[in-house]
RNA sequence: UGCCCGGUCGUCUAAGGGUAGGACAGCGGUUUUUGGUACCGUAUGUGGGGGUUCGAAUCCUCCCCGGGCAACCA
């Protein structure tokens, strides 16, 4: 294919093919989708995948999207979930037209209950849920009629009516729509589109004792909206024959289902019931537990609502399974981070330096760039003094030749500040090394050196007596399987228990006594790092959000 | 083994009969007062067999592999 006529058809994804197929035939004048989910967990990344693809289509091509909870079944549902996904989608940065409940639409779908009766397209069944179960048949040999099949219109209408009027027990009855009990489509044998639950909705209260199943509600709600194109995930692909019947029975604007794949990220799951019991079994500290891939966990871990978009940009939309390695998010995660975080020296294991020739008891204010990638951050001031603390990991007593940092006679940059060279060190009784001596090169100061000393290495450090404590709680990933699909058992044995690693006091430098709520950091040399939401100014606590790329700990493996 | 989907670098995703490209991951460099960033370079792929065609990832066919479907969940 040539340059030009690359420019001409830009790549776009099979949804972008449909959409301009159907606006190109005048199927549609806009298009208007909907994000639909169902207020009984919170949302993860999938659901970021899902809204991306909704309302980004909708942006793309000058439509729009309702936000629309699917709350048909009130047993699990409820309006605290509903006041997270609303949160969970702002955040992200999207702005529904119109927010919508299936259960504005109890009347309208009951009333389409009533046609389909009428029209002798739908049945009370008495049958019990096992006995139907039984007459369903299954992938490779056909059900049969329920004996409750052929009531007539007017006895179904009656005790359809009798059920919406509480009349009978849950379980007792249920409305079917009447398709196709030898259909190789399972979802077609009759359908359940009515079933009887005595229980209290979040929305409606107390009003119904009957509730629509989904079958019967996502597709006359797609259309009542006048929803053009309805996107969900590949495992309604077989629903979809149901979708477009009751459409055609009911005589209703005519939306159409599509179907994509839905991500799968390696190490994590993405189910909600697996989700739900890893808060309600405390495996995690709730869903905003940070090591989640809920929304509400990425956001308290430091991810950006542009780094969560961008890698949902990223991973394309197609319809083969996918299972998407988490160096995208983190990649997603720094490439965002390093634009905008704000430079701190934060020392998680700290082993003392002192500055032999530095005179006791001064102390000089360096200047420090808050973001070597955005100058308008400006400049802070950082303490220098004779004693600091640099990471015991930045020492050896016998280093290999490929070790730029400090060790024995050697001499490195303090971030910032000057070139030291190690002339001593101590070791106490067990060789743990205590603390090390240096000298200062006064010459050498950043910005103004002009010692002519090569240091190879840099280090970041805390001068002692400015030092601030400050909790910090690394993680890694949650499970110990890069693919959980493929694992036998219980997925919870797969939960890693090295995925929270706390350092309970580190010593950052004072200007992070200044933290700003919201504040994105990076802790040089280390990662990026976000105030938890339980930090305070008596106590910093900082989540990791994600590590820095580090080149050294893949050569010393 | 009934029906429905799907199979392109390790992982995602493009290529709509005409040079298999991009990203992440990997590897190797350059720059660097973060072993970060940025930049440069590099290896790896069309599940298999038959066809159609001057030419096939693309069309046909058979096979293989993966996923979904038997909730009064969504």
């Amino acid at each position: 294919m040539s340059d030009s006529s690359a420019e001409e058809r830009p790549s776009k994804n099979f949804l972008e093919e449909i959409i301009d197929k159907d606006l190109a035939e005048g199927r549609h004048s806009s298009i208007l989708t909907r994000f639909p989910p169902e207020p009984n967990g919170y949302l993860h990344i999938g659901h970021a995948k899902s809204i991306s693809v909704n309302f980004g289509l909708a942006a793309k091509y000058n439509g729009a999207t309702n936000l629309r909870f699917d709350d048909t079944n009130p047993v699990t549902e409820s309006t605290e979930y509903v006041d997270s996904i609303k949160n969970d989608v702002k955040w992200l940065g999207y702005q529904w037209k119109d927010e919508f409940y299936a259960s504005d639409y109890f009347e309208n779908l009951f009333e389409f209950a009533i046609k389909l009766i009428r029209d002798g397209n739908a049945y009370v069944d008495d049958s019990t849920s096992e006995e139907i179960a039984k007459l369903k048949g299954t992938p490779t040999s056909a059900g049969s009629d329920s004996p409750y099949r052929s009531r007539t219109p007017e006895e179904n209408e009656d005790l359809f009516r009798r059920m919406r009027a509480g009349e009978f027990p849950d379980g007792s009855r249920i409305v079917r729509a009447k398709i196709d009990m030898t259909s190789p489509n399972m979802l077609m044998r009759d359908p359940v589109i009515y079933r009887i639950k005595h229980v209290h909705h979040h929305r409606t209260d107390d009003k119904w004792c009957i509730y629509p199943t989904y079958d019967f509600a996502h597709g006359q709600s797609d259309a009542i909206e006048n929803i053009t194109h309805s996107i969900c995930t590949l495992e309604f692909m077989s629903h979809r024959e149901v979708y477009n019947w009751f459409i055609e029975k009911l005589d209703l604007f005519p939306s159409q289902q599509y179907e994509f794949a839905r991500l799968n990220i390696s190490y994590t799951i993405m189910s909600k019931r697996k989700l739900l019991q890893l808060v309600t079994e405390n495996h995690v500290d709730g869903w905003d537990d940070p090591r989640m891939p809920t929304l509400s966990g990425l956001r308290r871990r430091g991810y950006t609502p542009k780094s969560i978009r961008e890698f949902c940009s990223r991973i394309g939309v197609a319809k083969r399974d996918n299972l998407i390695d988490v160096s995208l998010l983190e990649f997603c995660a720094r490439e965002d981070l390093n634009k905008i975080s704000e430079r701190r020296m934060v020392v998680f294991d700290p082993v003392k330096v002192v500055i032999t020739n530095w005179p006791e008891g001064q102390v000089e204010q360096l200047s420090s760039e808050n973001n070597p990638e955005d100058a308008s951050t400006g400049d802070r001031s950082v303490p220098f003094s004779r004693e600091i603390y640099i990471e015991r990991d930045d020492f050896m007593e016998d280093a290999p030749k490929k070790y730029f940092r400090l060790s024995p006679g050697k001499s490195v940059r303090l971030k910032s500040a000057y070139i030291i060279t190690c002339e001593d060190f101590k070791k106490d009784e067990n060789g743990t090394v205590t603390e090390i001596h240096c000298t200062y090169h006064p010459d050498s100061r950043s910005g103004s050196d002009t010692s002519g000393i090569k240091a190879k290495g840099t280090l970041h450090w805390v001068s002692i007596d400015h030092a601030i404590p400050v909790e910090i709680r690394d993680y890694d990933r949650l499970f110990t399987s890069e693919n959980l699909a493929d694992e036998e058992g219980d997925f919870l044995e797969y939960i890693n228990p090295d995925s929270l690693n706390v350092i309970q006091k580190a010593y950052a430098e004072p200007a992070l006594a200044e933290d700003v709520p919201g504040h994105h950091y990076q802790f040089m040399r280390k990662g990026y790092y976000y105030a938890d939401k339980t930090s305070s100014k008596d106590k910093l606590v900082f989540n990791q959000t994600v590590g820095l790329r580090d080149t050294w700990a893949k050569i010393n493996k």
